[in-house]
DNA sequence: CATTAAGCGGAGTCATGACTCCGCTTGTCA
DNA sequence: TGACAAGCGGAGTCATGACTCCGCTTAATG
C-alpha cells in the first residue's frame, strides 16, 4: 500500500525517526558481517529498539533489506554525479576506485540485491536505473576525451563493477589485491592505442 | 573423475556409492537454483533418498556444500591441466572463457564457496590450492608466449575469474553479456600496445 | 499541565529446517 | 542360499528466526 518513504506521509514523530535511521545503519552494518542471512532480531538489538520497531517501519525483512540496498545506490549515485559535475574523462576511473573501495568495507551489499532478486521492487528497480544513469554520464564523458573505448556500453561498466565489488567481498577486504584487479579491468576499458579510433574487440564479436 | 572417495575408508557398498553421488549431484543442482540457503530435505528428495542417508553421507549441511565445491573445483583443475597440455598462449582465455560459461550455468557455487568462508576446511583448501596452482601454469604459458603481460599474477587471474562468475551469476545466465565483460577484462591482462607512454603504467600508485 | 494517539518493547506464535534414532532392507560373501 | 552388517528411510526433536499482539510510554499540542 502507500507505505512508501518519508515523502507522502505525514512527518514521523521525531523518535521514530530516529529509531528508523537506526535500524536502516544497523541492518547496513549486520549485512556487511553476515550477509543477508542477518536476523531480525539482531537487527533490533543492535539498533537499540524493540522488535515490534523494525517491523513498524519495514512490513518485512526483505523489505528492510531492499531499502538498505536503495539508500546505498542513492549514496553511490550521489557519488557519481559529483564526480560528473567535476568533469575529466578520469573521472569514470576514479569513481570505480571508490566505489569498489567503499562496498569492500561494507560488503555482501549487492550480494544481498542479488539474493533479493533485485529488480522486482519499485524501491530499488529506481534506485538502480538513477545509478545506472549516473554511470551513464561518467563513461559518455570518459569516452568522449577518448579515455574508454567506444565499444563498452554503461551495462559493461555496471557489470564489470559489480564484479570486482564480488570479488572484494570474495576475498575479504584487501585493499591492495582489490586495487590490482581494477587495475586490470580499467586498462580493459581504455583504448587500445591511445590516441588510434577503436575499430573492434580484439577477439571479434 | 568419480573418485571423490576418501581414501582411508574401506570401499562403499555399491548403492550407498550410488546415493553419494547422487545426493550430491542434487546439491550441485538445487545450489545453482536456490544458493547455499537451500534445505537439506529437498537434497534428500531430489536424490531420491531420505534424509538420514544424506546426513549418513556427510555430517553436517555445511559438509555437504564444501564437498560440492571441491569437486566442481576439481573438475575445474582438470578442465585447465588438458587446456595447459594442449598449449598456447591462448589456453588461458580459452580456459577463462569456459569457467565463466560453464559456472554461469551451474551459478551460486563460488557464492557458496564464499558464504562458507571458504579456506577454513582442508577438503576446499586443497582443492582450491590445486586449481589456483593448475591457472598458475596456463598464466605461465601465457606469459611465456608474451600474450599477458608480466605484472599480473595468479591471484589477480583467480580474482578475476571469480568476480566474473559472480557477476555471471548476479546478472542471470546473459551469455552474451557476460561474453563481453570477459573481453574487456582480457584485453587488460594483455600487454599494452608498445608504442604506449609510460605516464600511464599499470602499477597505478 | 492534561490529553491523546503515535510509537514502543518484547513475550509469544508458528513455520522452517538441520540433524537424530532406530527398526527395516539389501548388498556381499562364504 | 543364509547370515549379517552396511546402509536405508523418514518420523520426530529441537533450535532458530520471521512476524504479531497488546498494554505501556512519550512526543506533540493546546
Amino acid at each position: 500500500m502507500g507505505s512508501r518513504k518519508k515523502s507522502s506521509k505525514r512527518p514521523l514523530r521525531a523518535d521514530a525517526a530516529r529509531n528508523r535511521a537506526a535500524v536502516l545503519e544497523a541492518t547496513e552494518a549486520l549485512l556487511g558481517e553476515q550477509g543477508p542471512s542477518l536476523s531480525t532480531d539482531e537487527v533490533a538489538r543492535r539498533a537499540g529498539v524493540g522488535v515490534g520497531t523494525v517491523f513498524r517501519h519495514f512490513p518485512t525483512k526483505e523489505a528492510l533489506l531492499r531499502a538498505v540496498v536503495a539508500a546505498r545506490a542513492t549514496r553511490l549515485t550521489e557519488q557519481a554525479r559529483v564526480l560528473a559535475g567535476e568533469g575529466g574523462g578520469e573521472a569514470l576511473f576514479l569513481f570505480l576506485e571508490r566505489a569498489v573501495e567503499h562496498t569492500a568495507t561494507t560488503p555482501a551489499l549487492i550480494h544481498a540485491l542479488v539474493a533479493l532478486g533485485v529488480d522486482s521492487e519499485a524501491v530499488v528497480r529506481d534506485a538502480k536505473a538513477e545509478f545506472v544513469a549516473a554511470l551513464g554520464e561518467l563513461l559518455t564523458q570518459a569516452q568522449g576525451e577518448g579515455v574508454v573505448r567506444h565499444d563498452v556500453d554503461v551495462i559493461d561498466v555496471y557489470d564489470l563493477l559489480v564484479a570486482l565489488v564480488h570479488a572484494a567481498e570474495a576475498r575479504g577486504r584487501d585493499r591492495d589485491r582489490g586495487r590490482r584487479a581494477l587495475m586490470i579491468v580499467v586498462d580493459g576499458l581504455r583504448p587500445r592505442a591511445p590516441s588510434r579510433e577503436p575499430d573492434e574487440g580484439p577477439s571479434g564479436a
